[in-house]
DNA sequence: CGACAATACTTGCAAATTACAACTTTTTTA
DNA sequence: TAAAAAAGTTGTAATTTGCAAGTATTGTCG
């Protein structure tokens, strides 16, 4: 069981799972990108976070980040507020609009995910999301590599 | 059963591997990006596989993957070979450089990834392994989208 | 208290990535 | 055999990205 080809696994997982995301999220004719949703997904989990924060969350570079942020806010899906008590700090939150964005992407994805998970049967299906659960968990526990304090 | 979060589910787990690959995969003194070790380990599992072939399964636009593979041949981690059959086609396939930087990484991932797995008992680690194997079987299967002839 | 370091974020700039249009070459079709 | 189609490549322009250097605010320490 040591010599598993998990990288393969991983691989054509997360890349079948891009595919899906890319082609298949824009929402209210409004067209955001993969790494836009993201970012929107990622806002909405971490509430009240700084613009740092879901910066390292992410991945990326913060001056990056910040420009990122920019484009949200003209698309008028994200707003930035001033921390009242570390007036350096930006929180970050969703617009209504942003919202309904984020909103509206999770149900097409959980929509596309169901129609796949409706080829198993109940049993395989609570073991694959109790198995994707764990390992979230455990990636999420791991100090092996890319693991931030806000997860 | 039906409505749990799987996007959330997808949604982080696809970004902590993404974090994986992305910090820890050089090799042999070769800086190589995310994009190029999907190319490698592409051209290396699908044999003899042509340029759009490999550009459609990752989902690239053409002209924008004939850069990359260039860049790869300058590299000398790829090499292009004209079809016998058929001259307008390309035939991809690893150097023997780019067969050990794609080695290496794998090697690494895996290294990682077990890392990882080692938290768990033999039974659930069974079980992700299984849980994986099954959904990319029914991902690659789905007409749903983001399927492509060469999976 | 007050200078100096540290933190959070932003902008200048240059390089890398990307995609649409238009092109060449080769093969298929009718 | 001429026209259509397919596989790649290049021109060009827009977007994305990240390092260096900037501003503004907060923390630290003599």
């Amino acid at each position: 069981m040591e010599n598993e080809n998990l990288r393969g696994l991983f691989q054509l997982l997360t890349r079948r799972f891009g595919l899906l995301n890319k082609n298949c999220c824009s929402a209210d004719g409004i067209e955001i990108s993969l790494v836009q949703s993201h970012i929107l997904y990622e806002i909405n989990r971490q509430n009240k976070a700084s613009i740092q924060q879901i910066a390292e969350t992410l991945g990326t570079d913060i001056t990056t980040f910040s420009r990122q942020i920019q484009s949200l806010i003209k698309l008028n899906l994200v707003t930035k507020t001033p921390d009242a008590e570390d007036r350096r700090i930006s929180i970050l939150s969703l617009t209504d609009e942003g919202v309904k964005i984020n909103q509206t992407i999770d149900q097409q994805m959980n929509d596309y995910l169901n129609e796949i998970f409706k080829t198993m049967n109940e049993f395989e299906k609570e073991s694959v999301v109790r198995s994707l659960t764990l390992l979230n968990d455990r990636m999420l526990k791991s100090s092996v590599c890319c693991t931030t304090p806000w997860g």
